[in-house]
DNA sequence: TCCTTTGTTTTGACACAGTCAAAACAAGCG
DNA sequence: CGCTTGTTTTGACTGTGTCAAAACAAAGGA
């Protein structure tokens, strides 16, 4: 029987021309745990089923979804490389300035306006990512409790 | 009689509450010679008038500018920090995806809609960050000279 | 002008995220 | 079943940046 956990990691990455493999396996079914995840936390997911998977394996795999177009790689500044198996659709992302939490955010109205620039300076237009800053409800919380707190 | 390569440097500092030391005055200068530019080019540009000058200095003054808000650092994904004296508007930027090269976007046909997300997920909305990706002429042009020296 | 205070710079160790390369290993195919 | 080729392991290494303590210098007052 098949594991619905996941969205048949095996089926993707044959198409995508890649081998199956435990640890591919196990990388996938953590993404779709836990979009927006760090190396990091993919490689203490997929130690939890797999603890012999060396850190480098797990680098490997993010690499090689990403360049298969089965994950997409997200950077925000002063946060190390995040992934996330929704491709496709180009979305955007809204991120915690103070924890760093991340929600994706679907393209705004019309997306149109987003991938015109004003002037490009020369440049041949690929793409538009958009990142919203903000602070998220938990962080919310805690500002509001501190303030309460405070005499 | 002072300076004017840079836009008054020292005024610049002493408005922002900074003392004025040869180091942050270099730096100011290299930033208004060469916009986006990284820590190691910062660096490098300031020896040429303050041999002695550290790298960590470096660092400090870029983190002092950048928090006093006399500079704005911004981070495209897989490039080490950029920094520019271009503040306070808000702008945004191209990147190429080839080289690394960033040149300056103004705000988007009435911005409304790149700072309006559909939802916020709960979070409480900053400001919204828009990076542009896509070649640069200088690239396009190799990659032109590559396909005619082809065959 | 010189001294004092406080902020800056130097020095050198260190942390984090990620890459490189070679040897051991395993998926998929005939 | 065994080959071939792609994957994983291991361990060293790089780049970007931070931390902390001691040496130093800008600003302001005596």
């Amino acid at each position: 029987m098949i594991e619905t956990t996941t969205p048949d990691a095996a089926a993707l990455l044959r198409e995508a021309g890649l081998r199956v493999t435990d640890t591919r396996v196990a990388v996938i079914a953590a993404l779709a745990d836990m979009p927006h995840s760090g190396a990091d936390a993919v490689v203490a997911r997929v130690e939890a089923t797999l603890p012999t998977t060396s850190r480098q394996a797990v680098y490997n795999v993010l690499n090689d979804l990403a360049a298969a177009g089965l994950a997409r790689r997200i950077e925000p500044a002063g946060q190390p490389g995040l992934y996330e198996l929704r491709v496709g659709d180009n979305h955007h992302h809204i991120v915690c300035q103070r924890c760093g939490a991340v929600a994706d955010v679907d393209c705004v109205t019309g997306h149109a306006p987003c991938l015109t620039p004003s002037q490009t300076s020369g440049f041949d237009l690929a793409e538009a990512e958009v990142t919203f800053w903000g602070i998220c409800s938990d962080c919310k919380a805690l500002t509001v409790d501190a303030v309460v707190a405070a005499p």
